[in-house]
DNA sequence: GTGAAAGCGCTAACAC
DNA sequence: GTGTTAGCGCTTTCAC
């Protein structure tokens, strides 16, 4: 192994010439700056990560906690996760990817000094991680927004001004009968934050529209279509669709799709997820992006800002678009 | 912070004494251990992950390189990354997600000592990652299994196998004529080794039953089913589908679904995926389950294996079985 | 069965 | 602008 002391003496300063030289934390001589850099560069050093933390007392990354369990969204959860480390190397950080998504886990990286600061995604209201998390002394933030004393700073999408999009964009449509095909039952009972909020935005916007709307679980699964099925006889009338569940928009779109080929009706299909998702499925003409990657992408910057300059930002949530083909009414 | 010489002091003990306690290196009086035990605990003590690195060498912690790009399966990758994660705690290591996918974020974390090994996924033949991690020092092991010297030892499901079987299956179900509704153009020319080697075993078995089977590549995007209509309409005879690939997945299962209750053919779906994405395929009857989870707590084993005990294990490929309700013909 | 002490490779005062 | 050196918190000889 080439150590910083086999650097230094290859180019025939100090040690703490070389450590200087790669933080930057005094100044240095333009020649000695690049003697030590040929050094580096020609026998390949790099800094023991270990002994860097050691004597730093930081060690450059950050714990992440996401919801490796089914049932959540696999396709947001990755592209935030991407989103998380991409823009973390770019802060000069790396990802140290927690296993389990209890309190322990969280306590385990942070007293162990294997990391700077935390990201946890799929935090619920009463969640026992947040109380742990404000114990820690280490910076967190949370992707998603819980409900209640908000003590860590947030990141998310912003559920609820797409719930209002949403409603404005189907009325906007001539549509006046909505129904919200929603996250799976499970996801709902456990009131989710981002279920929740944006369940409260579409019914909000419903009543400030005044058209009717009714939200409907959806699960995920195979029965997706007889939900959806279900929901279509037992209101003939309604017109609008807003889909927000990974398993069953395929299906919904299909659904929709065909009754409205077969029986002539005007129905609308009005998806909420990543773009990418949403090119994916046929038929779909509009959707709400979910901007999963920038979700990740935020949240890391807001963390890595808390560490660089101890601010403590709040609150961030990222406004809402509509995507796809706009068809005119 | 509170450090070994905290507990040591507590617990009127050396340090030294403390450091074999929990290491279980040296033997120990019961009554020195409790002793320890319980200052460990009252203080609440965690060791500094990066000092103990730096005196033992070591990190426990594994660098895993996943692919976050799009054009994969995400259902797949997340598992695999879920098992790897998993296993890993069990093994008492924790996982580093490296950033980027090419040979330079795998030198970054094994010249920086911040990892003891490295999983890497989604290897090609010719990748020149293999060359990097021969030369690197490091234990790996590849998730996939490339073409060629095979250098590196590689965990994968045995998706060759896995042709092989569903073509035994659909000849049972008496279909003659069969169809490999394979991964998306880009993965196909890519070369990617899983998605040549199951057209390999399926071509192999359909010629060793005696029965026709073609290989089409297929978009996962919303073109799936206009390929899938044109591979129908084109080959009337085909009867037996076999389906590796995500996206079409769903949209195969329905039209072929529907035209056989429309037409009164009797068409057969086999589809290669993960249990629970098959379970949320409506109308499907059997799949060949890919194991992703155990394919990521494979390789974890492997690698753990390797450095417990320095043995070097080969190729390890997990085989392919049915699921389902098995429909007898 | 236990303790003392020499590092591990780096950072950051404190010199000059 | 550069060098010297005292730790950072742990593991692991070596000594008893």
């Amino acid at each position: 192994m080439v150590t910083i002391a086999d650097v230094a003496q290859a180019a025939g300063v100090s040690i703490s010439t070389v450590s200087y030289v790669m933080s930057g934390k005094r100044a240095i001589s333009q020649e000695t700056r690049t003697r030590v850099e040929k050094a580096i560069d020609s026998l390949g050093f790099s800094p023991h990560a270990g002994a860097r933390s050691l004597a730093s007392r930081s060690t450059n990354v950050i714990g992440l906690q996401a919801p490796l369990r089914t049932g959540v969204d696999v396709h947001v959860v990755m592209q935030i996760v991407t989103g998380v480390v991409t823009q973390a190397r770019k802060h000069g950080y790396d990802i140290l990817l927690l296993a389990s998504d209890d309190a322990k886990a969280l306590q385990r990286a942070a007293k162990g000094s294997m990391v700077d600061a935390l990201l946890v995604m799929d935090v619920e209201s009463d969640d026992p991680r947040i109380e742990t998390l404000s114990g820690l002394g280490h910076p967190s933030v949370l992707i998603g927004l819980p409900e209640g004393r908000r003590a860590i700073p947030c990141v998310d999408f912003d559920f609820e001004a797409a719930g209002w999009l949403a409603v404005d964009r189907l009325v906007a449509l001539g549509h006046r009968r909505l129904a919200l095909i929603g996250s799976p039952p499970e996801v709902m009972t456990r009131h989710t934050s981002y279920a929740d909020r944006l369940v409260r935005g579409f019914l909000a916007a419903c009543e400030a529209s005044g058209v009717t709307g009714s939200v409907h679980a959806c699960p995920s699964t195979t029965e997706a279509v007889a939900t959806v099925d279900a929901v279509m006889t037992e209101n003939p009338d309604i017109t609008g669709f807003f889909v927000h569940n990974e398993g069953a928009l395929p299906h919904v779109a299909a659904t929709i799709g065909r009754s409205a080929r077969q029986r002539g009706d005007d129905l609308a299909v009005l998806a909420l997820c990543p773009d990418d998702v949403a090119r994916s499925v046929p038929g779909l003409a509009d959707s709400i992006a979910v901007p999963a990657e920038g979700i990740g992408a935020a949240a890391t910057d807001m963390i890595c800002e808390i560490l660089a300059n101890g601010s403590q930002p709040a609150v961030r949530l990222l406004p809402p678009a509509l995507t796809g083909t706009p068809t005119a009414p």
